[in-house]
This record gives structure tokens, sequence and C-alpha cells, in this order.
DNA sequence: TTTTAAATTTAGGCAAATCTAAAAATTAAA
DNA sequence: TTTAATTTTTAGATTTGCCTAAATTTAAAA
């Protein structure tokens, strides 16, 4: 049996992972987590025991094969359950996450598979993440980031890369949201930053935003 | 914060006491939930340190005021889930209790209500078990137990008083479902029992099942 | 009313998941 | 290439929820 501890430290590997690729320290995770490298380094060999990652010391951890099928399954059920959540039960696109959390470590196969059925197989979550198919596959990506995009580029939001309140609720006081038209004025080279026109306004964001807002090109 | 154990002993304690009235017995619990007398007066400790039960040691438990108002809202989650589960994810009436043990100890309130508005603010779960309202009140019943009805009475069944898997595999197997029309033939006084018909067909019951089945009477 | 049986509690321990403080290993800097 | 700084691990504790075995209290029986 894998606990819902174990399960957190599993999601947290995997989403390190896909930034940086490969393996992944300690104190990342430790920060991820907001917990301590010790009490990091605990959980590890616990989850080496169980053969659910690989792990050198000093050198860092990465997921088996076991490891990796668990993490995508919660991020699965994580963002279907944030789907039913907005289209069913009229939540805000920034209001699912902590509830999602709870949620994805619900254990019964029939029932993901069941609310996978009932909400149609959609292949992303609110806030344009993709949603892993029972076999573990993510559908394939038609977006870039902002922070991608040419001078000049149009495109329109498919989603958003952090769900995290406070970076939705940003978006929200820039009047971005699912399907909002940007496109790209000024890349300024100094700070990485971009002038934008959000639906014919102009404005100037980040480039820490831009590269964690999806685009589809026109 | 409230633990997910001490939510089922909360839980735990409310059934009991719905069944002999008052204060409930360390043994009781323990037996309730498959665990050690021991282990129940350490927990029952803790439950008073939080002010959710009353105990007097030797003498028993009874759930306190702010405890009683948590162990219905978990009972009220439960049977919430149970109707999603049947009425939106089409799962049989003898598959969801493990399901519904889970997610009943999600934390939020904002789904509570969302999903009671979804689901239209039922007041019976998929076995006929009463849903109390977000004050806590239970709606009026309009039945009663098969073994409590006179020789001769002729009634419907809309719902049982336990939900186990084994106690619903039973009833399927006699065909006996939500609106089964059920007459009493023949008390036998030697053991409660009952001679009944069944859609017309003629079945001989224990008392401990006629105890459990809600009739509502025509 | 003593004695016996049953129920309950206490004492002492264990595993999971965390922490702080100290030690060891690795990386970066002088 | 030593030294210093950073990262990581180990050691030793703590809390939660549970256990076994022993002691205590209450209830039942002789």
């Amino acid at each position: 049996m894998i606990t819902l501890a174990e399960e957190n430290y599993l999601k947290a590997i995997l989403k390190l992972s896909k930034n940086s690729e490969d393996s992944v320290s300690t104190n990342a995770i430790a920060e991820e987590l907001d917990t301590k490298a010790s009490s990091v380094t605990d959980m590890i060999k616990k989850l080496t025991d169980k053969q659910l990652v690989d792990y050198i010391p000093y050198r860092g951890v990465s997921l088996s094969k076991s490891g990796l099928k668990k993490a995508v399954e919660i991020v699965r059920k994580h963002r279907l359950w944030e789907v039913f959540l907005v289209t069913k039960l009229q939540f805000k696109w920034d209001e699912v996450h902590d509830v999602a959390e709870q949620l994805e470590h619900i254990k019964s196969q029939k029932l993901d598979d069941a609310l996978d059925t009932y909400l149609a197989y959609p292949q992303h979550d609110p806030h344009g993440e993709p949603i892993p198919n029972k076999d573990g596959q993510f559908p394939k990506s038609i977006s870039k980031r902002l922070s991608e995009l040419e001078k000049g580029s149009i495109g329109q939001v498919v989603g958003v890369s952090q769900d995290n309140q406070s970076f939705l609720k940003y978006l929200n006081s820039l009047n971005i949201t699912l399907g909002t038209s940007i496109s790209v004025i000024q890349k300024i080279d100094f700070d990485d930053s971009l002038e934008i026109t959000i639906n014919n306004k102009s404005a100037h964001i980040s480039n820490d935003v831009a590269r964690n807002l999806l685009i589809k090109q026109k």
C-alpha cells in the first residue's frame, strides 16, 4: 500500500523532473513540499525500498518505472477532478486546486474510469494542462509558451503551466483567461519581459509570467 | 484540525448511539472500528481534550454538541457522495460504500454545498438512508422497519439501515431492491423471523434481515 | 457477600512522518 | 589545490495512532 505522504513525494518528483529533466535534488523536493531536507532523505529511503524511485546518495532521485506510473496516475486524477469541479459544480478555475489536491488521493480504479467517462474523456484540465489517459499517455500539445513566441505573433491562451492561486488571481486582474487573445508587440532583451496586447489593450508582463502562459498560435 | 482517524471514531460513536441511545462502550467502538479496546481508550482521551465527546472512565462516551455536529456532517457527505456515485456515475448500490468511505473525508464546505445543489438536494441515499441537510436536520421518516409490520401488511422497500456489501448481496439474491413489494404472511414468535412474499413469490427471512429493511406501507 | 468473569484502563513499545542539530560529502572560491 | 560554503545525510526526538500484556474496575455468579 502506498501512503498519502508517499504519493505527494512522487508527484513532487514528477513535477520537478519535468522542468529540469532526470534526477532531482533533495533540496528541491524539500522546497516543493515545504518540508526539511532531512525529512526528504528519510522518505526517499522508504520510496527506494518500495522501488518507486532510483536513488544515489548525494546525487539525487528519479522516478522508477512504477513510480512514474503512480505519479502520472495521481496527476490524471487531479486534473479529472478539476474538470469535474469546473464543468459540473461551477467552480472557478482558481478555486479548484486545494480540493483536487485532496480528491486525487481517492483510491478506486472504478471511480477513475467512471469519472473519465462521465466527463467525456477530457484531454485538458481547466488550466489547459494535458490529462494523461488510462495508460498514462499525454495528449499531444498544440500550444507553446508565450515566452517562446516571436515578436508580432498572435495567439490565444489555452492554458497555464502553474495553477497556484496567486498566479491565477494575477491573470484575472490582467483580464487574461482561457481564450483570451494575445499578441506580442515587443520582446525586451534586458529581462526577457514582454510588451503585449490583451484583447487589444496593451500591457507589460515579466518573463516569469510569460513562461507559464500556454498559447495556441493563430 | 480534526484528523481522519478522529472522524472515523466520531462516526462510529454516532452510529452506535443511534441504536442504543446515549453513551457507548469502549468495546463496542473497538468492534465497530475493528481495533483494540486500548486503542479506543487512547483516542477517546484525545477526543475529550478536543471537547468532541463527553467521557467518564469505565462508563462510556457520548458525543458532545460539536462532536455530534461533526459526525452528522460526515454522514451527510458520505450519503451525498453515494447519491452522486449511483445517479451520475452509474455505480450499483452495493458498490458505493468503500469509495464513499474515502470521499466523506474531503474537506471543503464549498464542495459539499455545490454537490448538494448539483444532486438537487436529495433527502435519501441509494440505500434509503436519510441525508441530513446543511444544518444537520434529518428529513422526517416515512418508513417502518419490516420487522415492525403486522401480519398481513403490504408495503414497498424504500431503504436499508445497514449498507454492508454482504447484506446488499443477500438482498439481491432474494430479488429485493428499492421499490420491491413485500407482504407479511406470517410472523414466527419463536425467533421473530418472517414468512413474506416478494413480488408474489414466498420467502422466509430472519429477524436480523427484517430489522434492516425499511418499508413504506401501502 | 465473596469470588469469578468481563470490561476497561494503564504501561511500555512500535512504525510513520516529521523536526533540529551535528556530521559528512560535494561544489565553488580563493 | 586547499579552504570555505553549500548540500545532503545521520542521529536522536517528537507526535499520532496503533499494539500487547498487565493492572484495575465493574458486573455477574456462587
